[in-house]
DNA sequence: CGCGATCTTGAATTGAATCAAAGATCGTGG
DNA sequence: CCACGATCTTTGATTCAATTCAAGATCGCG
């Protein structure tokens, strides 16, 4: 049992050194914050927290990808991010009390931390040296807000759009000798909804894409063969 | 001089309170905080800071407002925002280290406080409790960018997008016996920077908002008459 | 008064959404 | 291993909202 325990959280320990919250707390401090949180699996396409509502938990995301998006009751969704393990999410809204910005659902298996909000603010207050690692979360979610803000606003034509999107892969891409393969676990209708274009039009683009030789299909992933020209593409 | 200075100072003390920054500083921090800031009062257009340059100042508004836009080369712009007194600028920029994520600009005369990047986290440094505020704030901006992604991601057709621009101008309003006046400086051009649609398609749209009888414009100043009816636009 | 900036309105154009109808792909269970 | 349904993709035809282009009206200021 112990054991067991121990093996899950120094296996925590090694991902949740990417980068993140408890990355730069005092080793004191890092373990009273694993005392308090409970982790756990999750399927994917579970519903971590809802737009809208007001904060409950802090999720910190150990390993898998979670969608984050904003959905309007007319049915509409635009999907703002995805996160990778090692980020934190819903740090700004637990912390100052306001509703939760989006909704964030697994997009695969995951495995995620999860700290209720008393219990955050709780050790906050114990540990007041911890405001810094939450300013710094902060503006890293800020700023990626921001940076969507631009490109929603910014990027004009749905040409420009998707190949702007193509080009931002960065996270789960693979270089080879002919070109750079992205990982893009999203549909169609996805994409559309992370650069507001329906799913047709994705389709038609991504075809033409391929004729002009832009990009290719390889199975199931696709390959970005001629970045240059889809730079042009994007403006 | 020592006259003036004060005068000036306790002047700012009153602004300063409306909820920004400076106000969870003790008396004392509050003093250190006054004595390495340094007031100046801008025309109108003055470019405070630039998107995508390394933050060099924080700046705190005191009077005046401040346009927050970003700007792609080929000529397009984004109207983020509009600052009010209180409000901190730059603060999550300064703080992380990151390039500004927009561009600040005064759309009327202001008076301002501005603080080097250095002196500001030098300051931090010395008032570690001062995170939580920077903390605060950056919670704040980011919410906003949040709201900014939700409205130009969720709203579709530019009425929609209009009338809800229209509903949210809360900050300079005037509630008359028939409708709410709207201080509303912006040209045309500015609301469709503002909104996404372009300059000739808000004039048309806010004649036929005047036929339906939504709004009447009284003189320069736009009165929203039929708030509901303008709701039910918005969706 | 006259000038520049802003607003208004109309007509033509277009880019993307919508509607529609096949195909492709995938996982499941027989 | 194949048949099945479900989900996703492709492609074409049509429609529509909003941009663009163009020309004139109005406003506000020196």
């Amino acid at each position: 049992m112990r054991n067991a325990a121990r093996s899950v959280s120094s296996h925590v320990f090694r991902v949740a050194r990417m980068g993140n919250f408890s990355e730069q707390l005092s080793p004191e401090e890092f373990v009273e914050f694993e005392s308090i949180r409970i982790l756990f699996d999750c399927p994917p396409g579970m519903t971590l927290f809802v737009e809208e509502e007001m904060p409950k938990t802090v999720i910190f995301l150990l390993a898998g990808q979670v969608k984050l998006s904003m959905n309007s009751r007319a049915g509409r969704r635009v999907i703002f991010d995805v996160a990778y393990p090692g980020e934190t999410l819903g740090l700004g809204s637990a912390f100052s009390g306001r509703r939760y910005d989006f909704t964030a659902e697994t997009a695969s298996p995951c495995k995620v931390a999860s700290l209720a909000c008393e219990d955050f603010l709780g050790f906050l207050k114990r540990h007041p040296s911890a405001y810094a690692n939450v300013a710094d979360e902060v503006c890293t979610e800020c700023a990626r807000a921001c940076a969507k803000v631009r490109k929603l606003g910014l990027t004009v034509g749905a040409q420009a759009k998707l190949a702007e999107f193509l080009l931002e892969q960065r996270t789960l891409t693979e270089k080879t000798g002919c070109g750079t393969r992205v990982f893009c676990s999203f549909t169609h209708e996805e994409i559309g909804e992370s650069i507001g274009v329906c799913r047709e039009t994705v389709s038609r683009l991504l075809s033409d894409f391929k004729c002009r030789d832009l990009v290719e299909s390889r199975g199931s992933t696709l390959v970005i063969s001629d970045r240059r020209a889809l730079e042009a593409c994007a403006e």
